[in-house]
DNA sequence: TCTTGAACATTGTATATACAACAATGTCTT
DNA sequence: AAGACATTGTTGTATATACAATGTTCAAGA
């Protein structure tokens, strides 16, 4: 059907690929942290920037989109949404460009009502990747976060 | 602004959760493959679809799924717009709820196409995620695979 | 045989995500 | 001070993703 050549790059793709791999961690990694968060009424993604905003106080885009690698337009939809339930307020910065994002009371009460279900998740999802693979990517995604985090600014 | 328990949870939730770092790595990786592949003119999502059915050979859609863990209503969007590429077509089956999906040529060129560009990918993913993060998701991803994998049938 | 339930794919809807283009503001250089 | 360039966010468009509901076909049991 293919050539001997072309099977073996399929072949190479197939059992080599880091994509695939890492894509279909990352779909089932979420669908446990979506289905434990759903009684709560919040997903993993608006979770993670809620949580960033109300750890670093009120916080330029820039600075979420830089932290979790967002694109701003991705934020600027999920931001959009937030503020519609009542999570996220914009108040006015130093910069005409751009607003701060802060959590406004609401948010707050859904972190703390996510948490125990966060747990569970964790618990999970710990067992999806196992020790090893779990404790090298806390590893690295610790470390590329970081890596995210301008100097100072808000 | 936060009781102290309350920071305490949010910090907590920042400093250890799973599903912001494996989000992070996935959003990271994926945009490795998908700028590598743009000049092919396909990303990482699709190749990912084009090489299970090109290693398997003609495949009902809940084989796909299964093996990618990927929602059935997902790989049907994904499909038809491979289909409308010419890189896909589906051919009836022994059962008739379902067809058989299989690559046509176009496909394949495809494929071999994008090889040089997916070993560039590879090596900037490696560098990404450092080599211990690498060997332990490479070997987790490919167990997952495999257990998603059913006995026989196409 | 008929019916009931399982298996399977698709469609409707919503969110998540990114790229390209744009608009507004700020900064720096001459 | 003026113009060039950088920073920042939003909007238009397309893809990726999942859940709920639906329709069709199959299989198994009464």
């Amino acid at each position: 059907m293919n050539d001997p050549e072309t099977r073996d790059l399929i072949q190479t793709m197939a059992h080599e690929c880091i994509a695939v791999r890492v894509r279909l961690i990352n779909r089932l990694v979420t669908a446990v942290y979506d289905e434990a968060l759903r009684g709560v009424g919040i997903k993993a993604s608006q979770m993670n920037i809620l949580v960033a905003v109300s750890m670093f106080g009120p916080s330029k885009p820039a600075k979420i989109c830089s932290l979790l690698r967002l694109d701003p337009s991705t934020l600027s939809r999920n931001v959009e949404r937030m503020k519609k339930k009542g999570w996220l307020e914009a108040v006015p910065g130093a910069d005409a460009r751009s607003h701060l994002l802060a959590v406004l009371a609401p948010g707050n009460a859904i972190l703390r009502d996510a948490y125990p279900a966060w747990r569970e998740a964790q618990k999970k999802a710990a067992a999806i990747l196992g020790g090893e693979a779990l404790d090298a990517l806390l590893a690295r995604g610790s470390r590329l976060l970081n890596e995210g985090l301008s100097p100072d600014e808000p």
